[in-house]
DNA sequence: GTTGAAATTCAACGAACGTTCAACTAAATT
DNA sequence: AATTTAGTTGAACGTTCGTTGAATTTCAAC
């Protein structure tokens, strides 16, 4: 199963074409061309629901040039991950930061670290370009994928979430550490659910509830997580008494 | 695109096939290998990275008998989620009847109805036979999908899940059905991204938390989602104060 | 034991899959 | 102007895809 090819001139393209070809001004429009389609239309159907000539078909060119700039398929699913994620992370943080000057020596507020935390998903999928909304959907989807969602969401996100943890635990100091990981957990699943926009609660709701209406959903989910956050940490002190208890008798 | 072939005595058998060929006993048998084997290989990779020749290896069958017992590939997969939906739902309608009949006139504790609703998912991942974790990582990629999440889930457990709001709303009178629909909403993210087990937070937290500990997060999921409800209750309830006032003003 | 339907097997269909290669174009370097 | 290089193209590689038709086996009813 090895190569066999003596391969002559051409190996030192093809190898400069693994690491990233693309600095020349002309390549970087296809790469975005490439990149939005395959955000598109893996956020639609999936990555494996996606052939490299859907994405080249849709962003009119070439099938052999998703191998030349991305060098293979899953090399592009980590580039349109990659692209969003920078610009989502840094901004993410500058509102923590924002949060915690704002504070000065005090605690931080739980509701405005969640909605430090939340809120550049809202801009994004309402004001920013519609790529945007693809690139939510595809989160989720990754997000609940046991392939992927241990890798690529551990990768490109959980520096910032670990960030985000510190700073919730500094608003409930007397916290216990299972309970603040696990009610991320939670908080990250209705998050991903809900900028994926899958409409069914629209129909569950019979239409009284929009999924398009984010700002809707937005303003429900930063008290609801909140209140999530401090009902696990008074029943988690709760439970540490029992356990005491138990322990004492 | 129309069958041309004039297929003489075959058709019948064809159409026969399309409908439900399983009534004898050996066929029952090999249908339960390929559901097992779907289910299980679904849920790792997605309905689009598995290919039939995955299952029926898997299940040590012939490929052509995806076809014959189930039509097509997307029966075998509504197959996989109609299995055990019933089970499920049965004792998700159970639990609440009981929740509802121990109360006597009195409203349900929004606890109780939340346990009804998640319990049965934490048994049958604990106690039930391994199939089911594979089920429910499954239900987490399809929740999540724009592709099926709005098709499949609505058609095997909205009916379920009406009855539980409709429960809930006689717990929480006062709330409004907006922020009914949306806390189920966010219930639901949490609930799927949990029996999912990605193992995403075990990584995040460095091993304070493991997704396979069902009951010590299911322990947390019904505090955590109860309170958001209640939170969203009541903020829902000053919204429409200062929606009020506005008007009057 | 024969019959007949249900279940299974085998082989193959055309289409689509990810990837690669050599040839070609266009821009930058000398 | 000549040469090099990054970028693009079209074609093809071998493999796998979902599905099908016909032949074969299995098993219960007669």
């Amino acid at each position: 199963m090895q190569k066999k090819k003596t391969s002559t001139r051409t190996v030192t393209r093809a190898r400069a074409a693994k690491v990233a070809p693309g600095t020349g001004s002309r390549s970087a429009a296809t790469r975005e061309r490439i990149l939005d389609a395959a955000e598109k239309l893996f956020a639609e159907r999936g990555y494996h629901g996606v052939s490299i000539r859907d994405v080249t078909g849709a962003a009119d060119v070439d099938v052999a040039l998703v191998s030349y700039h991305f060098g293979s398929k899953q090399g592009l699913l980590e580039a349109v991950f990659l692209r969003r994620a920078a610009d989502l992370n840094d901004e993410r943080l500058a509102l923590l930061d924002a949060v915690l000057a704002s504070g000065g020596r005090r605690a931080p507020r739980l509701e405005d670290l969640i909605d430090a935390f939340t809120r550049p998903l809202l801009d994004r999928s309402t004001r920013g370009s519609p790529g945007w909304k693809s690139y939510f959907a595809l989160i989720a989807e990754i997000n609940n994928s046991p392939e992927f969602g241990g890798v690529l969401m551990t990768r490109f996100f959980d520096p910032v979430v670990q960030r985000f943890i510190e700073a919730i635990r500094r608003a409930l100091p007397q916290c216990d550490d299972r309970d603040l990981y696990w009610a991320y957990h939670f908080l990250s699943g209705a998050l991903t659910l809900t900028f994926a926009e899958t409409g069914r609660i629209d129909k569950l709701s019979g239409g009284v509830c929009r999924s398009s209406d984010l700002a809707s959903v937005h303003e429900r989910l930063v008290p609801y997580c909140a209140a999530g956050f401090r009902a696990l940490c008074v029943s988690g002190q709760a439970r540490a008494r029992a356990r005491a208890k138990r322990g004492r008798a």
